[in-house]
RNA sequence: GGGCGAAUGGCGGAACUGGUAGACGCGCACGACUCAAAAUCGUGUUUCGCAAGAAGUGAGAGUUCGAUUCUCUCUUCGCCCA
């Protein structure tokens, strides 16, 4: 007998999948189901946390295939976005080019792992194909009045000369080139997702495939704070009698130390000559912009000569400093100090000493509490502040403030949204072209339809400083109703790119627009969508704008939530391996000893220190290559693999013994097939009955498995089943029986070893029509005797094999006659039985 | 600092609504085949104990006839936000 010859079998499957266009999604009467695994960027060449992501997703969708969805598993390429720029800065060669060959690279490994995708739906954001549409939203979106262009703060990274997001700065440092981030205005294009914050908010309650930690994630990014806007008068300045401020604790006024103003607050104008404030601007400058890197900076300020008073307590006159903990975009750009009950208040009052006055005490504590070496930031109880004492704060102690402000004329009830509008605007060249222009008196004009696509010049070279589309004249000055204009230079934000796709994997190949209302009616919304949990904010919460944005006048667009089902799976990790001198080394650089030590291979004196299990990646050099495992053991063994240790949803430890585990399962299941082929049939026994219990067993038990996701379950049962197999085919059964439930067990793998599974298929004969997910025959699930445990006091001491639904008193008398228990109950009083029927018995003596 | 989650053999992990803890895989041990080895197959494998038996799901308490599962406190780890 042969062995199993993976590279012949899974290339033949291959290509018979490829000539016979088995994936091809057309609308049809039957049910649709979309499949979408978060698509790639990319980088070079597949990674093992995408063969687990798409392993994941290929899974689902051959699975409900054969349940007789009519299934849409696409795939396209995340394909603009700064790698590409840095590659092409690095080398001294194209984007366009270096993204091309990598596309094509990662598309040939993608096929090689046996993926059940429609290539002819294939998309790729940096084509021009592709970002035509999305810059006809993009138009569509700004008459809609969702995107407008402003001054604002930027983070600016003074080594990539460009504008980073907020997640793109880390502890105030530039992701990438580690230079710390400074703050830089510029005219920046937004989108105004703020528009939809209640929505987005809201309908999280909808979105019942979602998992819990998602949404709670979205819910805090939202950010929706109940609170109050208050008026403080001011002195000092015939100029300015008031400031506005917005604040979530009201009822801390009492506390009300000093109030704090953003340097680019309005009134800041009147200081702009003053050579101190501006000293201390720039010094501000050098905080990032983030709320991470303000809470981390040390808390300056800037007195000027002014005075708020209190409204609550006309008497009390506190000085106002410009800060630089305090954002311009968020609230009114002013923060009254409370310094006893909030951490920067009390840094920034210790810092210029000024009043700490404790108007909250801990529940058990005295009224004489006094806050000393930290704030207290707690719930508790309101002292030294006279109508509010003895209030529980809090809740009760913000509605009564409340109530007396607005009362009084001095504030309003104001719900707030962290929630900032979205920035798109980029200072780079890989992007999609924003299609918009400048007249000569700089007014926004917008690219005519019929001048669309915003074509990306070919550059000669990317190592110019700033942003390059500036540098390209010719590109840049453009003709638009005999009008002479500039084109914008900056280009949109990735995410601009992949908050639609979805969409555009509908209709792919509609040329005239993004898509056709009749295609999403028919496979919106993604059914399951399936992704890491790194893009559980942005990207997820971008696009459910995008919808929404599309959704917003539009008669013939009837969707609001793209993605009905999300699962978010665990990344890949392996062990990490470091030599003397601190350097990453990679596993294959490594040998493993016999005491779980290592070595270095070529290098065999030297230890290796062996660090924890981490998720794969490049600076830590932990990467299992998917080419070469699939070179190796072939795709059904990896698919196996990366499915069998974990859930899905948990992070997984490579193990090389668990892949050549797997590929050895593949071989025995080879040798297997051979052998029911060559079974030679007898007339039915009782262990014919045995394998239609089994195989109808196994079927229930894989069902459940699937339809939650649980993997490594579905694996394990795959082993049981072999073993079962195994064991009968010594024996001599009825041959048509055998074939008939082994079919059964070959369906239901093929969603996971899809080349092996259709070779057993083909070899066994089965015909086309019979290719569908197998159906339970439930005389052989249900039971008509059942298992009973009998516990004494709790205790497991037997198990009884009786006939289902039995009355107590039957069980008792039957019970009575084994021996194993009787030697517990005899002489004893039996106190009490509870008895559940058809799993348990339990015996309460004394 | 806040929010969420997790903790089960030597290891990865099973256990649906509380009802046989440790499925399945790895590793290990023994056995078969072999002159021998590899490969393959079989048997065993939570701990203590020769056994009967006892203990046992991070620690401690609670609810219950019964807790890996529910409640509270604590410890450690992870993720997200700050």
């Amino acid at each position: 007998m042969d062995r199993y010859n993976f590279k012949i079998i899974e290339n033949k499957w291959q290509k018979f999948w490829k000539d016979n266009n088995s994936f091809k999604a057309k609308k049809s009467k039957a049910k649709k189901f979309y499949c979408l695994e978060m698509f790639p960027y990319p980088s070079g060449k597949i990674h093992m946390g995408h063969v687990r992501n798409y392993t994941i997703g290929d899974v689902l969708a051959r699975y409900k295939s054969l349940k007789g969805f009519n299934v849409l598993h696409p795939m396209g390429w995340d394909s603009f976005g700064m790698p590409a720029e840095n590659a092409a800065r690095q080398n001294n060669l194209s984007p366009k080019k270096w993204t091309e060959e990598n596309i094509s690279n990662m598309k040939s490994q993608l096929k090689q792992l046996g993926l059940s995708i429609d290539w002819d739906r294939e998309i790729s954001t940096c084509s021009p194909k592709y970002y035509k549409h999305q810059q006809k939203i993009f138009l569509n979106l700004y008459d809609k009045g969702l995107v407008y262009r402003k001054e604002s703060y930027v983070n600016w990274d003074p080594i990539d000369k460009t504008v980073l997001a907020n997640e793109q700065v880390v502890n105030g440092k530039g992701w990438r080139s580690g230079a710390i981030v400074e703050r830089k205005k510029l005219n920046q294009w937004f989108f105004k997702i703020s528009h939809f914050s209640e929505e987005l908010l809201n309908d999280l309650n909808d979105l019942k495939e979602w998992p819990d930690k998602v949404k709670t994630m979205q819910k805090n990014w939202i950010g929706k704070s109940y609170g109050c806007e208050i008026n403080f008068k001011i002195e000092g300045s015939n100029k300015i009698n008031s400031i506005k401020c917005y604040t979530t604790r009201p009822d801390t006024l009492f506390g009300f130390s000093f109030l704090a103003l953003s340097v680019d607050h309005p009134l800041s104008k009147y200081y702009e000559k003053d050579p101190e404030f501006i000293k201390f601007k720039e010094q501000c400058s050098k905080t990032g912009t983030t709320e991470e890197s303000i809470a981390q900076a040390e808390k300056i300020g800037f007195k000027t000569n002014l005075v708020a008073i209190n409204p609550l307590d006309k008497s009390k006159k506190v000085p106002l400093y410009f800060a630089n903990f305090v954002l311009m975009d968020y609230g009114f750009g002013a923060v009254f100090g409370c310094p006893a009950h909030d951490q920067r208040d009390f840094d920034f009052a210790k810092k210029y000493s000024l009043e700490i006055k404790t108007v909250v005490k801990p529940n058990d504590k005295d009224d004489t509490f006094e806050v000393s070496s930290e704030p207290h930031t707690g719930p508790g109880t309101i002292i030294n502040s006279e109508f509010l004492n003895g209030l529980s704060a809090p809740e009760e102690s913000i509605s009564k403030t409340i109530e007396y402000l607005e009362k009084n004329n001095l504030g309003n009830k104001k719900t707030n949204y962290r929630l900032k509008d979205w920035g798109i605007s980029r200072q780079r060249y890989w992007g999609c072209p924003i299609p918009i222009a400048y007249d000569e008196e700089n007014n926004v004009v917008k690219i005519p339809e019929n001048d669309l696509p915003v074509l990306l010049p070919e550059v000669e070279s990317l190592n110019s400083e700033g942003n390059p589309l500036d540098s390209e004249k010719k590109w840049k000055s453009v003709l638009i109703n005999g009008k002479n204009c500039k084109r914008e230079t900056d280009t949109l934000d990735t995410f601009v790119d992949s908050s639609w796709y979805f969409l555009r994997f509908c209709s792919a190949d509609n040329e005239k627009n993004p898509f056709d209302d009749e295609d999403i009616k028919y496979w919106m919304p993604v059914d399951q969508y399936i992704g890491g949990v790194e893009h559980a904010i942005l990207h997820l919460l971008y696009s459910r704008f995008f919808v929404r944005g599309i959704n917003l006048n539009n008669k013939n667009f009837h969707l609001k939530e793209p993605f009905k089902g999300l699962f978010t799976q665990g990344m890949v990790c392996h062990q990490t391996y470091k030599d003397k001198n601190n350097n990453w080394l990679s596993p294959d650089e490594v040998l493993p000893n016999d005491d779980n030590t290592f070595s270095i291979k070529n290098r065999p004196n030297e230890t290796v220190t062996v660090g924890p299990s981490e998720s794969m990646s490049k600076s830590k050099k932990n990467i299992i290559d998917p080419a070469k495992m699939i070179e190796a053991y072939g795709a059904d063994a990896v698919r196996f693999f990366i499915l069998s240790d974990s859930p899905p949803e948990k992070d997984v430890q490579w193990s090389d013994a668990g892949m050549a585990s797997s590929y050895k399962y593949i071989q025995k299941f080879w040798s297997l097939n051979e052998k029911i082929l060559s079974i030679v049939s007898k007339a039915k026994t009782d262990e014919d009955k045995k394998i239609d219990i089994f195989v109808n067993q196994s079927i229930n038990k894989i069902n459940f498995a699937l339809e939650n996701f649980r993997y490594n379950v579905i694996i394990a049962l795959f082993h049981e089943i072999y073993s079962f197999f195994n064991k009968l085919s010594e024996k001599n059964l009825n041959y048509s029986n055998l074939k008939e439930n082994y079919i059964k067990i070959l369906l239901m793998m093929l969603p996971i070893t899809p080349h092996i599974t259709n070779e057993c298929l083909e070899r066994i004969r089965i015909s086309k029509e019979d290719i569908k997910w197998p159906e339970i025959t439930k005389e052989f699930i249900e039971n008509n005797t059942s298992k009973v445990v009998i516990q004494i006091n709790g205790k497991k001491r037997s198990i009884i094999e009786v006939e289902k639904n039995l009355d107590e008193n039957s069980i008792i008398n039957k019970i009575k006659t084994d021996k194993l228990v009787d030697k517990y109950i005899a002489k004893k009083e039996i106190f009490k039985t509870i008895y559940i029927k058809d799993r348990i018995i339990n015996f309460i003596i004394k």
